[in-house]
DNA sequence: CACCATTTGTTCGTATGTATG
DNA sequence: GCATACATACGAACAAATGGT
Protein backbone atom coordinates (compact mmCIF):
# COMPACT_ATOMS: atom_id res chain seq x y z
CA UNK A 1 0.00 0.00 0.00
CA UNK A 2 0.85 3.46 -0.41
CA UNK A 3 1.40 6.24 2.25
CA UNK A 4 0.89 9.64 0.80
CA UNK A 5 2.65 11.77 3.75
CA UNK A 6 1.85 14.90 2.12
CA UNK A 7 -2.08 13.79 1.90
CA UNK A 8 -3.78 15.63 4.55
CA UNK A 9 -4.78 12.70 6.24
CA UNK A 10 -2.65 11.23 8.70
CA UNK A 11 -1.43 7.89 7.92
CA UNK A 12 -2.87 5.91 10.07
CA UNK A 13 -6.22 7.26 9.05
CA UNK A 14 -4.95 6.53 5.46
CA UNK A 15 -4.41 2.47 6.17
CA UNK A 16 -7.53 2.33 8.35
CA UNK A 17 -9.55 3.61 5.41
CA UNK A 18 -7.45 1.28 2.79
CA UNK A 19 -8.12 -1.42 5.30
CA UNK A 20 -11.98 -0.79 5.56
CA UNK A 21 -11.88 -0.88 1.57
CA UNK A 22 -9.63 -4.55 1.72
CA UNK A 23 -12.51 -6.26 3.80
CA UNK A 24 -15.59 -4.53 2.42
CA UNK A 25 -14.39 -5.56 -0.63
CA UNK A 26 -14.07 -9.51 0.38
CA UNK A 27 -10.23 -8.93 -0.49
CA UNK A 28 -9.49 -10.17 2.84
CA UNK A 29 -12.18 -12.43 4.70
CA UNK A 30 -11.26 -13.53 8.20
CA UNK A 31 -7.49 -13.18 8.93
CA UNK A 32 -5.86 -9.81 8.73
CA UNK A 33 -2.06 -9.55 7.69
CA UNK A 34 -0.26 -9.65 10.51
CA UNK A 35 1.31 -6.07 12.03
CA UNK A 36 4.16 -6.97 10.98
CA UNK A 37 3.60 -7.39 7.29
CA UNK A 38 1.22 -4.37 7.51
CA UNK A 39 4.67 -2.27 9.00
CA UNK A 40 6.73 -4.06 6.19
CA UNK A 41 3.96 -3.15 3.05
CA UNK A 42 3.46 0.59 4.59
CA UNK A 43 6.41 1.39 5.89
CA UNK A 44 5.16 2.45 8.96
CA UNK A 45 6.50 2.44 12.23
CA UNK A 46 4.50 -0.64 13.93
CA UNK A 47 2.50 1.97 16.73
CA UNK A 48 0.62 3.45 13.98
CA UNK A 49 0.10 0.46 12.16
CA UNK A 50 -1.50 -0.33 15.19
CA UNK A 51 -3.45 2.77 15.88
CA UNK A 52 -5.07 2.29 12.44
CA UNK A 53 -5.83 -1.34 13.25
CA UNK A 54 -7.45 0.22 16.92
CA UNK A 55 -10.01 2.63 14.98
CA UNK A 56 -11.15 -1.00 13.06
CA UNK A 57 -11.72 -2.50 16.54
CA UNK A 58 -13.73 -0.01 17.57
CA UNK A 59 -15.40 0.29 14.60
CA UNK A 60 -16.21 -3.97 16.19
CA UNK A 61 -14.85 -4.63 12.16
CA UNK A 62 -11.92 -6.38 13.67
CA UNK A 63 -11.21 -8.34 16.54
CA UNK A 64 -7.07 -9.74 17.73
CA UNK A 65 -6.88 -12.58 19.23
CA UNK A 66 -3.27 -11.76 20.96
CA UNK A 67 -0.77 -14.85 20.02
CA UNK A 68 -2.96 -15.50 17.06
CA UNK A 69 -3.80 -12.75 14.54
CA UNK A 70 -6.28 -10.14 13.50
CA UNK A 71 -9.57 -11.21 12.42
CA UNK A 72 -12.27 -9.59 10.62
CA UNK A 73 -15.10 -9.97 12.62
CA UNK A 74 -18.50 -12.32 11.62
CA UNK A 75 -21.80 -10.93 11.58
CA UNK A 76 -23.26 -10.65 14.93
CA UNK A 77 -20.47 -11.70 16.66
CA UNK A 78 -19.40 -10.24 19.76
CA UNK A 79 -16.56 -8.10 20.23
CA UNK A 80 -14.54 -9.69 22.96
CA UNK A 81 -14.42 -13.50 22.43
CA UNK B 1 -0.66 10.36 41.53
CA UNK B 2 0.29 7.10 41.97
CA UNK B 3 0.60 4.49 39.89
CA UNK B 4 1.16 0.80 40.88
CA UNK B 5 3.13 -1.10 38.16
CA UNK B 6 2.07 -4.31 40.51
CA UNK B 7 -1.48 -3.56 39.22
CA UNK B 8 -3.74 -6.00 37.05
CA UNK B 9 -4.50 -2.90 35.22
CA UNK B 10 -2.60 -0.69 33.11
CA UNK B 11 -1.30 2.19 34.01
CA UNK B 12 -2.80 3.98 31.50
CA UNK B 13 -6.05 2.74 32.89
CA UNK B 14 -5.15 3.84 36.65
CA UNK B 15 -4.94 6.97 35.18
CA UNK B 16 -8.18 7.15 33.37
CA UNK B 17 -10.30 5.95 36.66
CA UNK B 18 -8.22 8.71 38.71
CA UNK B 19 -9.56 11.17 36.24
CA UNK B 20 -12.60 9.81 35.97
CA UNK B 21 -13.08 10.20 39.99
CA UNK B 22 -11.70 13.62 40.12
CA UNK B 23 -13.77 14.79 37.33
CA UNK B 24 -16.76 13.48 38.80
CA UNK B 25 -15.96 14.06 42.31
CA UNK B 26 -16.16 17.64 41.56
CA UNK B 27 -12.09 18.42 42.05
CA UNK B 28 -11.84 18.92 38.60
CA UNK B 29 -14.67 21.42 37.16
CA UNK B 30 -13.33 22.55 33.80
CA UNK B 31 -9.36 22.63 33.06
CA UNK B 32 -7.94 19.43 33.35
CA UNK B 33 -3.67 19.37 34.28
CA UNK B 34 -1.64 19.80 31.43
CA UNK B 35 -0.16 16.46 29.67
CA UNK B 36 2.97 17.59 30.68
CA UNK B 37 1.95 18.07 34.03
CA UNK B 38 0.26 14.60 34.10
CA UNK B 39 3.43 13.03 33.16
CA UNK B 40 5.42 14.66 35.81
CA UNK B 41 2.75 13.97 38.17
CA UNK B 42 2.32 10.12 37.12
CA UNK B 43 5.58 9.92 36.15
CA UNK B 44 4.22 8.06 32.95
CA UNK B 45 5.24 8.81 29.70
CA UNK B 46 3.21 11.97 27.48
CA UNK B 47 1.70 9.13 25.22
CA UNK B 48 0.74 7.07 27.61
CA UNK B 49 -0.69 9.81 29.80
CA UNK B 50 -2.54 10.83 25.94
CA UNK B 51 -3.07 7.31 26.06
CA UNK B 52 -5.32 7.55 29.22
CA UNK B 53 -7.34 11.05 28.15
CA UNK B 54 -8.17 9.33 25.05
CA UNK B 55 -10.10 7.17 26.87
CA UNK B 56 -11.83 10.06 28.37
CA UNK B 57 -12.13 11.50 25.42
CA UNK B 58 -14.13 8.38 23.51
CA UNK B 59 -16.84 8.44 26.48
CA UNK B 60 -17.36 11.98 25.74
CA UNK B 61 -16.18 13.35 29.24
CA UNK B 62 -13.43 15.50 27.70
CA UNK B 63 -12.37 17.80 25.06
CA UNK B 64 -9.38 19.25 23.75
CA UNK B 65 -7.98 22.36 22.31
CA UNK B 66 -5.18 22.65 20.99
CA UNK B 67 -2.78 25.29 22.41
CA UNK B 68 -5.40 25.85 25.19
CA UNK B 69 -5.85 22.60 27.51
CA UNK B 70 -8.02 19.68 27.97
CA UNK B 71 -11.32 20.26 29.57
CA UNK B 72 -14.24 18.98 31.04
CA UNK B 73 -17.26 18.85 28.89
CA UNK B 74 -20.20 20.51 29.60
CA UNK B 75 -23.51 18.70 29.29
CA UNK B 76 -25.06 19.48 26.06
CA UNK B 77 -22.24 20.07 24.21
CA UNK B 78 -20.86 19.17 21.47
CA UNK B 79 -17.43 16.45 21.56
CA UNK B 80 -15.73 18.63 19.25
CA UNK B 81 -16.18 22.41 19.12
C1' DC C 1 7.27 -31.33 29.98
C1' DA C 2 10.47 -27.57 28.08
C1' DC C 3 11.62 -24.68 24.26
C1' DC C 4 10.84 -21.55 20.59
C1' DA C 5 8.76 -18.68 16.83
C1' DT C 6 4.93 -15.76 15.94
C1' DT C 7 1.77 -12.24 17.19
C1' DT C 8 -0.71 -8.98 19.82
C1' DG C 9 -0.38 -5.42 23.80
C1' DT C 10 1.81 -1.80 26.43
C1' DT C 11 5.30 1.57 27.44
C1' DC C 12 9.15 4.57 26.82
C1' DG C 13 11.85 8.55 24.93
C1' DT C 14 12.25 11.51 21.33
C1' DA C 15 11.05 14.16 17.29
C1' DT C 16 8.08 16.81 14.47
C1' DG C 17 3.75 19.12 13.30
C1' DT C 18 -0.11 22.28 14.33
C1' DA C 19 -3.05 25.46 16.87
C1' DT C 20 -3.53 29.14 20.35
C1' DG C 21 -2.28 33.37 22.59
C1' DG D 1 8.48 35.51 16.41
C1' DC D 2 7.96 32.92 20.59
C1' DA D 3 6.04 29.98 24.40
C1' DT D 4 2.60 26.69 25.58
C1' DA D 5 -0.05 22.67 24.61
C1' DC D 6 -2.16 19.11 22.06
C1' DA D 7 -1.41 15.47 17.95
C1' DT D 8 1.00 12.24 15.34
C1' DA D 9 4.88 9.28 14.35
C1' DC D 10 9.09 6.69 15.01
C1' DG D 11 12.09 2.97 16.88
C1' DA D 12 13.00 0.12 20.50
C1' DA D 13 12.00 -2.79 24.40
C1' DC D 14 9.46 -5.98 27.10
C1' DA D 15 5.46 -8.79 28.39
C1' DA D 16 1.84 -12.25 27.50
C1' DA D 17 -0.75 -15.52 24.69
C1' DT D 18 -0.80 -19.07 21.17
C1' DG D 19 0.70 -23.01 18.71
C1' DG D 20 4.15 -26.09 17.08
C1' DT D 21 8.46 -28.83 17.86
Amino acid sequence: MKIDPESADYPYVQLAAHLRRRISSGEITSLLPSLTALTQETGLSMGTVRRAVALLIDEGLVVTVPGRGMFVRERGTPRQS
